[in-house]
DNA sequence: TCAATTGATGACTAATGGGTCACATTGTAC
DNA sequence: GTACAATGTGACCCATTAGTCATCAATTGA
């Protein structure tokens, strides 16, 4: 799906359909969403306006909307982008070669190292998530939800396995996900909102520390076989 | 600080320095707080609008301003009975006698029994609480924060003990029980917001599942000692 | 070179919603 | 009953902001 500029007329062109216009109109969409992706991070969707995000993409108000027919649609088109780099940080994960822990702990720090990097891009959009009807055009949020579900779908596959997993015939693996995503997002809000994120750089042992949580509880192991 | 108003001269109203009038409009105060949580609950914060406020609590809009000096104040008002209502579920929980496992399994079905009824209340709040600056008011957004942290706190207490913990000397017990929290919030999150909260009534298998994963783990117990 | 088409632009519009205030209503004192 | 205080009220004010559109600039094609 990339695009390559043969701008000496070679034949490839014919199955190339993409003109230097498109090409040039898709550049200046991506530098919009990016634009407005910066200020959604930093401050919110509802408390980000669309002068700002003009402003920050070095575009006139007016030229947004030949873009994008809302701030919703914007908005929509960065939870896209979003959604699709969770679910490859999931993809990425089961992919680790070894158990279910050695995969989850890739997880943990894909996700940790995200949240860092992205700031509260995922809570917000969780939030407008949250309180579906007024927001959100409501197909597009059940897609939205679905793709998210898909993502602990692909985390939970590994659970399957009664090897890896004791309650594997006692409760649903994708619950089992869906807690340990929310061990993440706990620790996450609790490192990067309350305390005042005092520039710890290496993040893995919170990502071993929610693995081992999850894998072995925190009881003193007792010798019940 | 308090206006006496000891009008018939009663002794006893020395000791008794709250007036009918004082009563009357505490209560007013209530009625008003309540119509506010209702709708916040209901639509969020910033989605709900003064005069629906005042229609719903069936005041006129001027007369809100008569007890709160502003939305945020109103909504700090809210914050502060939340706080202690969630408080309250801890110090409930760390009352149960028993070890640490009975008093977490007593905290988690509190928070989920809670989240059920008032909805996403918490949600709301601690999406304020993300976004520090605009919004709300530094200093007493710290005090909220400081509050927050009082409760995890206090469930931290029983896991200072090595014998509940196999832990305890390793990380930090508050780390765990924000740990715990998160799997809580993640599990209400994807019960109540994700899948339509199909009329479960009981959600103790819940509570328990939490508990056990926070202790256990989900690995299969091998015999090393 | 000169239309014609495409696309960028920001002043403008309309709607929303927090906050105010002059007036109305109720309660109290004598 | 009258005067006075305290409290309730909603029409109004004004700041904010999503979205529009007449106008302007750039590119294209002949």
């Amino acid at each position: 799906m990339k695009d390559h500029t043969d701008q000496a007329g070679q034949d490839s062109s014919l199955r190339e359909p993409i003109s230097r216009k498109e090409r040039e109109k898709r550049a200046r969409e991506m530098e919009i969403l990016k634009a407005a992706r910066d200020l959604f991070v930093a401050n919110g969707f509802r408390e980000t306006t669309l002068d700002e995000i003009a402003r920050h993409a070095e575009f006139g108000k007016g030229t947004i909307y030949n873009y994008f027919a809302s701030k919703e649609e914007l908005f929509l088109g960065i939870i896209d982008q979003t959604m699709d780099e969770v679910l490859a940080i999931c993809n990425d994960a089961i992919a680790v070669p070894g158990d279910a822990r050695e995969k989850f702990l890739r997880y943990a720090s894909g996700v940790i190292r995200y949240v860092k990097e992205n700031g509260e891009l995922l809570h917000v959009i969780y939030h407008e998530l949250h309180r579906g009807s007024s927001t959100v055009n409501v197909t597009k949020l059940r897609e939205i939800l679905d793709r998210a579900r898909r993502g602990w779908e692909v985390l939970a596959r590994p659970l399957t396995d009664a090897t890896q997993n004791r309650l594997a015939g006692t409760c649903d693996p994708v619950q089992l996900a869906v807690l340990f995503d929310g061990m993440l997002r706990g620790y996450c809000f609790h490192r990067f909102s309350i305390e005042g994120s005092q520039q710890v750089e290496d993040y893995s042992d919170a990502a071993e520390l929610i693995t081992s949580v999850f894998f072995d509880g925190i009881a003193e192991r007792t010798h019940e076989g």
